[in-house]
DNA sequence: TGTACATCAGTGAACGCGCGTTCACTGATGTAC
DNA sequence: TGTACATCAGTGAACGCGCGTTCACTGATGTAC
């Protein structure tokens, strides 16, 4: 009988339960109390799970922490893709993209700051999709890049769409620094505004 | 007699002696292997000093990485202050102090790294010299955009030396993050360069 | 200069705790007949 | 449908280690006479 292929399937769906109930709960720590604290014990707890339970669907602490990481680029991605639909003025793109970036990282910050935070321990490597999912939110900014006729090849237009994303996210992210304060929400988004106007205006008359 | 005042004298520097060790031991631990990995153990072996003494020089490990970090951003005061000496065009010493800070973060990466890694406990705040030396550091950039005529008032031209600091920061800060790899050296120094072109013919023609 | 005593900076073994990970067990689920 | 047995996902107590900080002690330095 094919009643094996049934209990199969319910077996990997429990698992599947499982898994997502810690990832779901890992990420709900990480958003409330910030990547530094998280426990494996917490997450656990939060999941409904026996601390060993945890470790039959991850290997470890750090593999849960990529998964939430994961999702996140993810839900970025989502994002700035909404954020430009229907959009056609390339300059108006990457307002928007910029728009879509700081509201993101004002609605989660420790779940934005935990994507940049996280290391993995010496000579372990990221996994393959961690690099897609960059390279995608970087092709969000390229595009509208090559409609501006900024820089040549594809390649250039990475490394630009790189720079700019890393220019814009070092003002956001020096923004909550406490040992930088004094910038209120309206200063940041004029500053952030200002400074791509100031770029596209200087890279149109080059 | 005034021989106590000798005596005093003599403690107060056997005293500084040890205190300067063990800031001099903690920076070469974390110029070596970064913020991430200081002991307690490390410093106190390289500094000579049994591990019970550095809490004689100071309150806990925080204390020391800050003396270190307030080093660090006294360096950087230095180089800034060196690299646009002689120099009169303001758009150039701007250039120059982007040179100077990517010199000084690719000369000591994991120094350069400390400053902005390393967090106080909850609730505690920074002693107000590092407020001061951070604000030294926005006044050399605040200081050529008055000349460029960018920013109206003095605080105009912080928030905007801040934001300049930040974006640039932000470029090099990724550089060299290994989920961004990539970027050459060359690369990386004409991506700043170019940058800064941009802006500030952004900012003349506005 | 020499001796007996006092001080206290510096010592390092021990404390104490946090916390990731393991593993011997168990009870829920499935199988065989 | 009912009973005896097998499996193994999930349990949670225990392990083990790292490491910041403490504190009872000591020997170097200073003082008194």
């Amino acid at each position: 009988v094919f009643n094996n292929r049934v209990k199969a399937l319910k077996k990997a769906l429990k698992k599947q339960d499982l898994r997502g109930r810690v990832v779901a709960a890992a990420r709900a720590e990480i958003a409330e109390k910030g990547l530094a604290v998280i426990k494996a014990r917490d997450v656990a707890d939060r999941a409904k799970s026996a601390l060993g339970g945890i470790y039959t669907v991850f290997a470890d602490l750090d593999a849960i922490v990529l998964a939430v990481n994961q999702d996140s680029l993810d839900a970025l991605d989502q994002i700035m893709t909404e954020a430009v639909a229907g959009v056609d003025d390339p300059a108006q793109k990457l307002a928007k993209l910029i728009e879509a970036y700081l509201s993101f990282a004002r609605a989660e910050p420790f779940l934005w700051r935990a994507m940049f935070e996280h290391r993995l321990p010496e000579g372990v490597a990221y996994p393959v999709s961690h690099y897609e999912a960059l390279a995608r939110l970087m092709a969000h900014i390229a595009e509208p890049l090559r409609d501006l006729r900024l820089g040549e090849s594809e390649a250039q237009r990475f490394t630009r769409a790189r720079t700019l994303f890393s220019a814009f996210h070092g003002i956001i992210w020096m923004s909550l620094d406490d040992r930088f304060t004094g910038l209120s929400s309206e200063e940041l988004e004029s500053e952030l505004q200002m400074m791509l106007e100031q770029l596209l205006r200087g890279a149109r008359t080059a």
